[in-house]
DNA sequence: AATAGAAATTTCAAGCTTGAAATTGTTTTG
DNA sequence: CAAAACAATTTCAAGCTTGAAATTTCTATT
């Protein structure tokens, strides 16, 4: 209707579509986020930095190396430095030597960082139950579906094959 | 054939499900955003949450008071107020007095700001149209209404109808 | 065994983020 | 009009986040 080139309107149109759409993403994911953070704030006076990584170390009770930890949350090795600092420092994780490796150190959590966690996680699952109640059994598959269609960078291969 | 009580189990599986939904839109979003990040910072010395002010100035040419740009983009006053020194100091933004009210200030792109912001935005456009291009037009429609059945907190009225 | 290179972690500076407190200015009310 | 209430903004302390630099320790290679 408006222009000559009918391509460069409807790549225009589909690029400017998926910028909406990220914007819907990302005002969906901030607020859901935005709202856990308050309540671990105000009903566990904690952070979701701090859930995160406890969460992290909880499913692993052997403990997992500072690095490892880095790797699986997708945060810099001096951000988990700090965090676990600060955990350690309330009780609920500790450092423990490597045997063999003096570089290195496993961060676990304590007995009284599993009972926290374990109160932590229960509620939050509960959280996310209610705001997402919204959505029904084949919503959650049909979204899921549309998630893994979204590639932002190309996926590493996991081996030389 | 674990449990004794279905309904419990039926619950407990909507539960995780939607837990498991939320972890994987987080990392959805959250890999877009990191990539984001990135390219603003390696590409154009730069960070999200300047080009997000830069964005709502963009939108508003005749300026907006702190508190609007606070709001507008959901972040606390106090955040905007450093933003804004920064983008001030690099010459991309500057306050203006309000006449009328002595308080108030309001934020505006300078001429280069406003130059600036039209490179990064089209880049970002392009950007998202790269990470999403594995969605086609059914699909952003699809997912758009997906996103609307969220509702992490009851939406505020507008008005006292 | 010395030395070079790699690896694990911490430290650091800079920026982002928040909520609370402090400032400054406006408006309402007694 | 003075006092109190309210509003706009900044300041502040604490924590999160990053990438780069510094430390410490390992692992080859000579």
């Amino acid at each position: 209707m408006s222009g000559t080139a009918a391509q460069a309107d409807l790549g225009d149109t589909a690029s400017k579509a998926r910028l909406r759409l990220w914007l819907k993403l990302l005002k969906t994911s901030g607020s859901i986020e935005s709202e856990l953070r308050r309540r671990l704030r105000d009903r566990h006076n904690t952070t979701l930095p701090r859930f995160d990584v406890m969460s992290a170390l909880s499913r692993n009770p052997e403990g997992l190396k500072m690095s490892q930890l880095s790797q699986f949350l997708r945060v810099s090795n001096g951000n988990v430095t700090g965090i676990v600092d600060r955990l350690t420092e309330d009780g609920l994780a500790l450092r423990v030597a490597v045997p063999g490796d003096r570089r290195a150190q496993v961060a676990r959590l304590t007995p009284a960082g599993e009972a926290e966690f374990d109160r932590l996680a229960a509620e939050h699952e509960a959280w996310i139950g209610e705001m997402m109640a919204g959505l029904g059994a084949d919503d959650i598959t049909e979204m899921s579906a549309l998630l893994d269609q979204i590639q932002p960078v190309a996926a590493p291969q996991d081996d030389k094959g």
